[in-house]
DNA sequence: TACCCAGGTACAGGTAAAAAG
DNA sequence: TCTTTTTACCTGTACCTGGGT
């Protein structure tokens, strides 16, 4: 394990000193074209990289995101940090993906800005954690009234307003509705859009219809299941698409057909490389690079630019795909 | 944004040095019981974290673990991460994900070592990034020589031989074989083996019915599709699960029955929480705990013990799971 | 006086080793 | 010997000084 080259080493080869060294490769003005030149040849020849701990240390800041998951597993088959990495990356940060039990690296001055997504934590501890960590902080599902961090979070009124008008034009009128625990954003606000509306306009209160089967599939399989055998409902609105697979799943296991049997609508437009939803699922799609160039201009804003630290939400417009899981009447 | 507490504040809170602060905290001895203490008290109540920056300047390691995807998406489809995250972090380490557009990070002396998963650059481009990162490595899918890099690579052989036998038990004679890139290690490994015992056992080289699929489903697919309508072939090795599902798809759009019309296998039990393999796919399961387990082990040797810097591979063994995807006479 | 270019120095926040009480 | 402090150091960057034109 040969040693590292640092900027000593660089400086010796090209006979100048280190300030020398840093002003030339940092494109500071008060170096001569020669000796920058030079410098930089010597630089690359050795493959000098400068690092990132001392650059850290002497300027209070790294050019590092960090997003914090739950865990590496379980979190997305979506693009999402595909999607945000690429926009910190052109922007000049670089987005580091870590999990739960690392939480440690939050408080130790290693990024400049913090990304959470999906955490499953309550608001409360969520919000113990970012207090403590300093930091710049965009929540990607929650509405937290913390100074330094802005909510960019998927506009669920608009699309959950649309899905429900397709109650109206189905034969399929007894709904239920899965949703995720009482302290999940995205379940709350959907299903709160969800009530108004049947509330609003059919006089129809949903609560005694509503089931948790925690936006995961295996739940809602089972939930489903027992629900379809005492044909109890013909219409299921799946607040996240995993359990709109579960469902799916149990109308295999009951030879029901869906969009013909029963209707299903899902939240999210889940991807995943294999898999499916056979036929195709409505749901309402996220718009993934929409939402993470938001993210990344307003972390790296709050970042650059203390000025903006009041608190704010920022909504992410999303759409209905519509595929032919429900059942429509012409 | 308030200014992060340092070492020099709880000093100065605890009427003590510096160097006395950050000896009580870290656990060494020539510091009596009272002050220790005291000084963990105040450190406590104060949220004092040592900043990474410094402590990493000044020992020279950060307990930090790159793990280099090629993207975000298809690592965290598998428990990969997350199981090599839980063993990293009882040994005191922190696992960090970053992808391609963030090599840089891996000369700036920010990890202690490094694990590339999947990555499809070349042999050639992947020797030269690991290189100038001077870092030790775990490579999963190589047969690296470099010095500093073990290699731990799922044991292909044993698995491929098992699944090679399945054909002496089916009357689904018209064999193929879908493989991936020219430089991908585990297809150009499990192809020979299977290359070798056609040869060896039935006199058959299965060079010409071999086709490049990528690994990826979708190519996969199509090149079923056309080689089904051909009636070419009835049995289906695919090098890999992703392109074993574009076999299904195929077969599916065909109204051809998998484990009846036709044979088809895997490689490397890819699960998805959405989705599946319907029937069950005959597959070889890759152990991920045991692999997980042995990176950490041997990366973390590694790092703390310089003595083993001599190149190596180990090979995790694997396991046939047995689905019903081939079709058995008995 | 002004600018250009280079070097000296303090410093970021810790830790290891030597010195001292 | 037991505690605690002093000093040096890890590797860069920001700011200031100063000679030359």
């Amino acid at each position: 394990m040969s040693k590292t080259v640092n900027i000593t080493d660089i400086a010796r080869l090209a006979n100048v000193s280190v300030a020398t060294v840093s002003n030339a490769l940092k494109g500071k003005k008060n170096v001569s074209a020669a000796t920058r030149e030079r410098i930089i040849k010597i630089a690359a020849s050795n493959h000098y990289q400068p690092s990132m701990a001392a650059q850290g240390l002497r300027t209070q800041h790294t050019k590092l995101i960090g997003m914090l998951v739950h865990d590496f597993q379980n979190v997305f088959s979506s693009t999402i940090a595909e999607d945000i990495n690429r926009e910190l990356h052109q922007r000049g940060y670089s987005l580091v993906v870590i999990a739960n039990n690392s939480k440690r690296l939050l408080n130790a001055s290693l990024f400049d800005g913090l990304i959470v997504f999906n955490y499953p934590a309550s608001k409360q501890q969520l919000e113990t954690i970012i207090t403590a960590s300093k930091l710049p902080t965009v929540l990607m599902a929650s509405d937290s009234q913390l100074p330094n961090v802005v909510n960019v979070v998927t506009d669920n009124r608009s699309s959950v307003i649309q899905l429900s008008q397709l109650y109206e034009q189905t034969d399929h009128k007894k709904v239920c509705f899965f949703t995720n625990d009482a302290d999940s954003y995205n379940s709350n606000s959907r299903w709160q859009t969800y009530h108004d509306y049947f509330l609003n306009k059919h006089q129809y209160d949903i609560t005694s219809d509503t089931y948790n089967a925690h936006f995961r599939s295996e739940p809602a399989r089972e939930l489903a299941l027992k629900l379809l055998q005492a044909q109890k409902y013909n219409f299921f609105y799946c607040l996240n698409d995993m359990m709109a697979y579960g469902v799916y799943q149990a109308a295999e296991e009951l030879n029901l057909t869906i969009g013909q049997d029963i209707s299903v609508v899902g939240f999210d437009n889940t991807q995943s490389h294999l898999a499916i939803f056979q036929p195709k699922l409505t749901t309402a799609d996220p718009n993934m690079p929409l939402w993470s160039k938001m993210i990344s201009d307003q972390l790296i804003d709050r970042i650059e630019n203390q000025a903006l630290m009041s608190n704010r939400t920022e909504y992410v417009p999303n759409q209905v795909i519509s595929g032919s899981s429900v059942h429509l009447i012409d």
